[in-house]
DNA sequence: CGATAAATTGACATCACTCAACACCGGTGG
DNA sequence: CCACCGGTGTTGAGTGATGTCAATTTATCG
């Protein structure tokens, strides 16, 4: 036992990772304490900076304590797709951290907070605590089924229908990192953002927005979103809450 | 040590699910055998079957041996939009399993021989060897990316691009299996699943199928797709082949 | 208060969907 | 042996949704 180690800070205590894993596992404080030596460093980025580049190496695992990012691809046309908007306590480097070369671009939409691991060391921790192994694994799995879902926008859903899911998604991510109250949310994000992520374009994206408040499915000023028949919202939007099964 | 253990049976040893596995993961005799002792049965399906069902509890995971499957969902207005194809080596269950209900459908495409094993006795064996907790997330980052690049194709590609894209990922897929030559392979698909994997009608799919025929990106019969240009195939899907890291 | 980014609106063109018909193939039963 | 049938692939015509482009207003930030 090293009994100069540091202690476990609040601000790692109060980490919305945490807040994340904790839908899904149980962790001590040694845990804590282990996931914590991890840590590199605690970084303060500022809007607009690249984070992971397309086609470049990338070996971390950064974890979002404050602020929104978008993980992205930009085409040979120009045209950008965001695969998918990252919200404190999301994990920028799963996927990119897991090729050869990272597949996607990753891009702070806000300024932003970070802890930074390098993977070999979470790895090395998986080995010696297998639950971070199976942690790691709902992570991506986590990730996997949102993608599916953003597929399914994408694919075969109407221009509202893509909103509201997005809508009622970024809503319930926030809530489970205790950043939006139970019927309403700031959107950090502009139309141009949302519309990449849904494939649509800036003016018709715009125009869907309307339409939604219109027919009063949502209140709300510019970048406050408030439901106000959330039931209708999800019906149109065929969304069902991810409810992931707990680690056995 | 149980001298009365059945020996790690051949079909078992040739699983395309170990070959997709030795790429990211050495496994030796006894991680083979682990892994062997956790199948409950060999499963043979017919075509059409329903394996996973949108809206139910489902708690396995099934290693495909044999055959085709598509992960799918069905919208109110009865539209599809195909998730990911399931081809041999592939995971039934991931994420279904790890979901209270799964979100997704898979209904097998061709007859299927399943290898299947409990999702909580594959979680147990993560416990004792930290290895296969590993080999789980990677195989679930896996998912994730090949999702984003779902994404990608429905969002922002042009319908060839989508086409030239799905053609280049499923052809690397089924080498890193085996079941393809260099350079051609079976198509198991009807043109009703591709384009409910692309977001596109049949009628359009099979426009576009045909010019990239008629401009000698592809040959081959129905069915059979042979890739003349390579290259030219790639720039245009926007294709990078997905390299994952080896786990340390 | 000026400058830059974001949101909004309108006119217009076009791509891709819908609908419908037809061709083809293999299997199945009379 | 042939007629029928379901599944699949192919073709054509018409239309509407959605992107593009461009202008204008509004918000944000130094």
């Amino acid at each position: 036992m090293d009994v100069l180690r540091s202690p476990i800070p609040d601000i790692w205590r109060s980490h919305p990772f945490l807040a994340r894993l904790n839908h899904f596992i149980e962790l001590n404080e040694s845990d804590i304490d282990s996931l914590w030596r991890l840590i590199e460093t605690e970084r303060v980025v500022k809007k607009r900076t690249d984070l992971v580049v397309d086609g470049y190496v990338y070996r971390k695992l950064c974890f979002i304590k404050e602020g929104f990012a978008t993980r992205y691809k930009l085409l040979r046309n120009g045209k950008r797709q965001i695969i998918n908007v990252l919200l404190p306590g999301d994990v920028i480097g799963l996927p990119g951290g897991f090729l050869e070369k990272a597949n996607y671009s990753v891009i702070a939409v806000t300024d932003l907070t970070l802890h930074i691991c390098p993977i070999d060391a979470y790895v090395q921790l998986c080995y010696k605590r297998p639950k971070f192994g199976l942690a790691l694994s709902w992570l991506a799995v986590q990730e996997a089924i949102t993608n599916a879902e953003h597929i399914i926008n994408a694919g075969r859903r109407t221009p509202t229908e893509r909103l509201a899911n997005f809508l009622l998604e970024t809503h319930s991510r926030l809530v489970m990192v205790n950043l939006a109250a139970k019927s309403s949310f700031n959107l950090p994000f502009s139309q141009e953002i949302i519309g990449d992520a849904l494939g649509l374009s800036v003016p018709h994206l715009n125009r869907m927005m309307q339409q939604l408040r219109s027919e009063k499915l949502i209140a709300g000023a510019e970048r406050v979103v408030e439901f106000i028949d959330a039931g209708a919202m999800q019906t149109l939007a065929h969304y069902q809450p991810q409810a992931l099964v707990p680690i056995p």
